[in-house]
DNA sequence: CAATCAATTTGAATATTATCGAAATGTAAT
DNA sequence: ATTACATTTCGATAATATTCAAATTGATTG
């Protein structure tokens, strides 16, 4: 992958508040198969100390670093784990053991 | 993990040049088993085209962050991967794949 | 249509960061 | 000891980030 596009992925993730969003964006997806994989943004404001314009932008810049996919559900919008890319940078920093 | 540890990591990961600063020291550390897991920061400080101060600047970044441990070998600064950690982190963006 | 609610945009304040050049420090070699 | 070299610290500056309040947009409902 890119060197660039990485940065780019962890800084989206460098910001407290902003990885809380996310890991509680990818939370919603373990109990995802009961509704249907959606996570409501207007659920997560709540929980998390911050106004909801921050978390519109730090959820665009989730988006923008292609962690999460979005989705506009009449009023609502909600969010999912982009489980493929994630995979991909799980893979990348699984160092293969070298030989002790 | 905390999510402040957390964040720091991947904050420590979220500069270009720093990215390509620690890949670079892992990817001397893959070449490892020939020079006892050594890479030398004056290597690295001609291949990327930033000063002194800021590689020594991002190194310690690195370190705080515990992605790298750093050693003194007399006038040089050798550094090598915390692949602990690294680990950890691996494992944790390994989202156990949800039944479809 | 008017009121309401979710989300976004805008504008501004403040804080943090990346980077550099110059100077300082520490170590090694001559 | 003097020189040379690797790294660090300091001080400055420009760029970027975080966050909020206020205003706006878009959709739903009464």
């Amino acid at each position: 992958m890119d060197i660039k596009k990485m940065a780019k992925i962890f800084k989206a993730l460098s910001n407290p508040n902003r990885l809380e969003l996310f890991l509680k964006i990818v939370d919603a997806r373990e109990s995802s198969f009961q509704t249907g994989c959606d996570c409501f943004v207007t659920d997560i404001i709540d929980s998390l100390n911050i106004g909801a314009p921050t978390i519109s932008h730090h959820i665009k810049e989730l988006a923008n670093a292609d962690l999460v996919i979005t989705e506009r559900r009449g009023k609502f919008l909600t969010c999912r784990v982009n489980e493929k890319l994630v995979a991909e940078i799980s893979k990348l920093l699984a160092l293969q053991q070298s030989p002790k």
